[in-house]
DNA sequence: GCGGATCACTTACCG
DNA sequence: ACCGGTAAGTGATCCGCG
């Protein structure tokens, strides 16, 4: 019988020494489906170096014996540019894999290995080329359920499956959760800690809430896991779930003689690669992955998130050192309400978000979770990977290389000063260009002792680095097809309300795939990379500062006043006929497309590269690279600085600007600014006893640590500066442990509002010294009697 | 032993 | 666990100084 269904999720499992693909789906008709292929077998390649004292012939025996080897087979394949024979090397088990590779290192002859280390259902899913999060029609045979296996229905797999063109989601159950946890010694820990509270909110709109009344939190867990099989999610949404919620669930239940058995097969959450917990048969979304990809969301919690997905419902927010004192003050309504509405947020958070992700999913080949989860390198090479299968490219196996820095971007040292009408030329998708137009790849990559005529290669300038010009090597076939992707989204992008939270999202995915497409740049110079070949990436480079010196030229022989410039862009004078000349003798001269972005109406360079300030036509500000702009500065002296700006870019003059700081600072001596606005943010980017210096982020979380908090890498520290001797970082204190009072609000003007604001005022002439005097004057009326002697 | 100059470390940004 | 280029703050260290 024929089947269509929507792939949800992949495993594997090894039954009776036989490798089994378990693909669990959903159909049109509302059904769980789990189909198993027996038919896959894991293989990896194997290629007899020339100078080997082995033969083919000889390996493949050796091979052959080896226990859980099923066949050999010589294949033609390609390796970069040269053909090779290779041994195919077909395994019973991803076990029997490993044990034959052992015993080709322990021969210490001389050959190479190839997809030894893909875990079979991503060689599977890469294989039979089959994306998660589409759907597939599929010939199969009904077979009993597995043991334990909680689906609507069993198939065993005849034939390949076949994709089914349609693009729309099948009727997805989500589950989403909030779990708060007491533990009386800070973060909770498995061993002191219980669950005190988890909310649910279901795609359905249901939603419910178990809190513990008892002794131990053994009721709420299980009445967490009753909820979540009798509604049995396709996806499990959370928030830092992979981190610490799931890994706390797990480790109370098990201390409590429970099972969290929330998954598909009666077994319980495991932890795999990249940190990611596994759910098998379920997706386990953790919506905090999803807010790296947005790199407006400074601090990334739940609430910012939401927020920023246009999510109009209040996401309450109560600090983690707050919760054992609501706790034990029996204040379980404010705790209630602040999970259900987190519950509630992650639902909403996930709606917007489903066909993002599942496209993503889609698009890249990897499963939904893991896409979320994995690092931009990786998304690039599981693309890469696919389209090397097709073409027989051998996919080389993982190696560890030692790092080389080369030399990377032009950026122009910016004229100082407030200009007027400046246009942004930039390059459209310059790197994956240049590597489509000059045909960059590894494959197509000539080493220097290879004598090839000059006729046939592209020579990079100043490396002198040499490529092929035919065929087309692998990164220029992969980047003209993201570029295409790329531009049907936009096409789509233009006949949505600018202002709709779909038009985010789509946004969002085009610049997945701009960010896939740039970033295979970044991929090309990563000593990670599986197809790491550093004169690509240096070539690159190379080619990069070649096209934008060449621009400048061209701009400046047509009489354009260059004002700056930073890798891919130009920044000039603006000029409507002039700029068109410009942008077609580019594109004659250089083959890139190049066009004017943006056009502001005023803009302010100070002496720092890649910071300044720009007034657009309808009168909002664009800032880069400035402390408005950056997560780690106080609010206060972000505002201060965004003032000052607004008022120099909209010509309302210095002083103006300079009254406007003083009223700034006279609100934060009469306390009027809010607490908040006074806390730093900083990421704690490795574990503390890493670090060198007593930096006061640093400080502040060793201080957390000794009263039981755990601040772990990638936390923000929040804290404050309070009164007191010393250095800096003897005055910082985690943000609630003080209040308002205490705060050193010298160190707040003195090293957070003036040096943001003077950055801007320097650039008119107003020196920090004088901003001081100036702002630290006495300024209007205070008291009555100031009042009337101003007056008369 | 002190205080400024310089270096090193750290974070976060740009494209 | 994507690249190099860049700014900027704070701590750590250097160095002259009768």
């Amino acid at each position: 019988m024929t089947i269509s269904f929507w792939l949800l999720d992949i495993n594997y499992e090894v039954r009776d020494d036989h490798l089994e693909i378990w693909l669990w789906g959903i159909t049109e008709d509302d059904k769980r489906i789990l189909l198993i292929d027996k038919s896959f077998k894991p293989y990896f390649y194997v290629v007899v170096g020339e100078d080997s004292p082995k033969t083919r012939e000889e390996i493949i025996s050796m091979l052959k014996e080896t226990k859980g080897v099923e066949s050999c087979e010589v294949k033609h394949m390609k390796r970069l540019r040269k053909e090779v024979e290779a041994i195919k090397v077909v395994c019973q088990t991803p076990l029997s894999v490993e044990r034959c590779v052992k015993r080709l290192s322990k021969m210490r002859t001389s050959v190479e290995v190839f997809e030894h280390d893909l875990r079979p259902s991503a060689q599977y899913l890469i294989d039979r080329d089959i994306g998660p999060c589409g759907w597939y029609s599929a010939e199969v045979e009904e077979i009993s359920l597995p043991e334990n296996v909680r689906v609507d229905r069993a198939y065993q797999l005849l034939q390949p499956l076949k994709p089914v063109d349609r693009v729309d989601l099948p009727p997805i159950r989500a589950l989403a959760f909030d779990v708060v946890a007491y533990d009386p010694y800070g973060s909770p820990k498995p061993e002191t800690a219980k669950i005190v509270l988890i909310s649910v909110a279901t795609s359905d709109g249901g939603f419910a809430q178990f809190v513990c009344e008892g002794e131990d939190d053994r009721e709420v867990i299980q009445q967490f896991v009753d909820y979540v099989l009798d509604f049995d999610p396709d996806i499990l949404v959370g928030f830092e779930s992979n981190r610490s919620v799931l890994p706390l669930l797990s480790e109370r239940a098990e201390r409590l003689g429970l099972k969290l058995t929330i998954d598909r097969i009666e077994g319980i959450p495991h932890t795999s690669v990249y940190g990611h917990v596994s759910v098998t048969g379920r997706i386990n979304l953790d919506m905090r992955d999803f807010a790296e990809d947005f790199i407006e969301i400074k601090v990334k919690d739940l609430r910012n998130l939401a927020k920023f997905l246009g999510v109009k419902r209040e996401v309450l927010s109560i600090p983690e050192t707050e919760i054992p004192k609501l706790w034990e003050r029996g204040e379980v309504e404010k705790l209630s309400a602040y999970s259900r509405s987190r519950a509630e947020a992650l639902m909403d958070v996930f709606r917007s978000l489903a066909e993002y992700s599942t496209q993503l999913s889609h698009l890249i080949g990897m499963p939904l979770d893991y896409v979320v989860t994995s690092a931009v390198g990786f998304r690039v090479e599981w693309f890469l990977m696919r389209h090397a299968h097709r073409v027989g490219e051998l996919i080389p196996s993982r190696a560890e290389v030692p790092y080389a820095p080369y030399k990377g971007a032009m950026v122009l040292q910016p004229k100082v000063g407030l200009h007027e009408k400046v246009a942004v030329l930039d390059f459209k998708s310059m790197y994956p260009n240049i590597m489509i137009m000059y045909n960059v790849s590894p494959d197509t990559y000539v080493p220097p002792d290879e004598d090839i005529p000059d006729e046939e290669v592209n020579i990079a300038p100043e490396v002198g680095h040499r490529f092929l010009k035919k065929p087309p090597g692998m990164y220029k076939a992969v980047l003209s097809s993201l570029l295409e992707a790329r531009d049907s989204i936009r096409k789509r992008l233009k006949k949505v309300p600018a202002d709709s939270p779909e038009y985010r999202v789509l946004d969002a995915r085009q610049r997945v795939v701009k960010v896939l497409a740039n970033a295979t740049y970044g991929y090309a110079g990563w000593v990670g990379a599986r197809w790491f070949v550093k004169p690509v990436a240096e070539a690159v480079a190379a080619w990069g500062r070649y096209v934008i010196s060449e621009t400048i030229k061209i701009a400046e022989s047509l009489g354009l006043q260059v004002i700056y410039g930073d890798t891919d862009s130009v920044f000039v004078r603006y000029d409507e006929e002039l700029v068109e000349k410009f942008c077609k003798a580019v594109e004659e001269k250089l083959g890139l497309e190049v066009r004017p972005e943006t056009v502001y109406e005023r803009l302010l360079f100070t002496e720092a590269k890649k910071r300044y300030a720009g007034l657009l036509p309808d009168g909002s500000l664009d800032i880069v690279g400035l402390e408005v702009v950056r997560g780690d500065w106080a609010e206060i002296a972000k505002k201060a600085q965004e003032r000052v700006l607004e008022v120099v870019l909209k010509g309302r003059g210095r002083e103006e600007a300079i009254k406007q700081l003083k009223e700034l600072v006279s609100s934060i001596y009469s306390l009027e600014a809010p607490y908040e606005d006074f806390i730093i943010w900083k990421t704690l980017t490795m574990s503390i006893d890493q670090y060198k210096v007593r930096a006061p982020h640093v400080e502040v979380a060793k201080s957390l640590l000794k009263s039981g908090w755990k601040p772990t890498v990638g936390d923000k520290i929040g804290y404050v500066v309070v009164k007191g001797e010393g250095k800096l970082r003897e005055k910082a204190r985690f943000f609630g442990w003080a209040s308002k009072e205490d705060l050193d609000l010298d160190y707040y003007v003195n090293h957070q509002v003036l040096p943001a604001a003077t950055r801007v005022l320097s650039v008119l002439g107003v020196s920090e010294e004088e901003l001081k005097r100036v702002v630290g004057e006495k300024e209007g009326p205070k008291t009555l009697m100031d009042f009337f002697q101003q007056r008369s």
